[in-house]
DNA sequence: GTCTATAATTCGATAGAC
DNA sequence: GTCTATCGAATTATAGAC
């Protein structure tokens, strides 16, 4: 019987995005699952380990990102790429908001452990690839921006405003937008 | 001589930035500082009031975020308030980073003091606009994306892509993204 | 203005009973 | 599996000397 695992996951996914990882604190969720902090260490290491639980479904995106960005990407495969991003990770996009609002949380999580540094990798290879002087400026601004809708609409946007809209009508639109941001439509 | 206060803002923020707000201690800006803690105290009240003098040029913000918001928003309109916002973000680019990179913190900053919450404003009033079903999806998932192409060349963006890029020459491609995803170009 | 020293609180985590 | 009780560490913040 998880049922007690499964809420305390659960309830912590919510407040972790609600409030950040560092504003929430053991106490806060052991009362909302109605049980004793002391109770959450049956099924959990650790407060970490509660995040690095729910995170795990992206534990592929890095090698993901890896190849995505070291073939030297142009508008057209950045376009490919981002699409396949985008249905790969609409099926989850609260943990998808969970990612995005707490980027410096997941860093120093990455640091401690010798785990993969999801938005490390991330961030230095989007960083190089935008840096690139070699593409012309406007290019590299297109390929930010396009990242930016799918942040935008998925985690910028409050949770409750395209929430209830289903994947297959909001995927592709998404894709739309981003190859009309790439000059691809 | 306000030599000391400079540099107590300028490395808060950079740490702020790059670790997040909860992360930093004070300890850690005193070290780099090359004060102790105590002295900090001299300068501020409190580790909160730091981030609310770094965040001082947003304060306008949230009027200007009502106004916008306030007008039943079509994509047209839209637009010219996203333009309008590029215009005036630009030139505080930086700061921009600091909010974008730390909603949570400052979150219950707002709740805290009776202070003007600048991200619970925006978080709401968006949702009402982005929820809006008299709007037709499409719509509104433009104006959520053309919102997310500018928080993804500004701020989630690797700083160091674009930060030598003058504000001269990035506004012009930037409203020009935000009218194409909003089809008005 | 800056320091040393310390108070007060909170948090993550553990020990051990049941 | 869940509890009570507590530890140790870190943090924000303050008091008072210089």
């Amino acid at each position: 019987m998880n049922d007690t695992r499964d809420r305390i996951l659960q309830i912590s996914l919510d407040h972790f995005i609600e409030q950040g990882y560092e504003n929430v604190s053991l106490r806060e969720i052991a009362e909302h699952v109605g049980v004793t902090k002391a109770a959450l260490y049956y099924y959990f290491a650790s407060k970490e380990e509660i995040l690095r639980t729910l995170i795990q479904p992206f534990l592929g995106l890095e090698d993901r990102l890896r190849g995505m960005l070291d073939r030297e990407p142009t508008r057209e495969s950045w376009a490919e790429e981002l699409a396949a991003f985008i249905k790969w990770i609409l099926p989850q996009r609260k943990i998808f908001e969970l990612v995005e609002s707490n980027h410096t949380a997941l860093q120093s999580l990455a640091r401690d452990h010798e785990d993969s540094d999801l938005h490390g990798v991330m961030h230095d290879r989007l960083g190089a690839m935008l840096s690139d002087e070699s593409l012309p400026l406007t290019d590299r601004v297109r390929m930010a921006g396009s990242l930016g809708v799918v942040v935008g609409v998925l985690a910028v946007a409050p949770s409750s405003a395209f929430a209830r809209v289903p994947t297959e009508e909001l995927e592709p639109l998404l894709i739309e937008l981003v190859k009309g941001v790439l000059q691809l439509s």
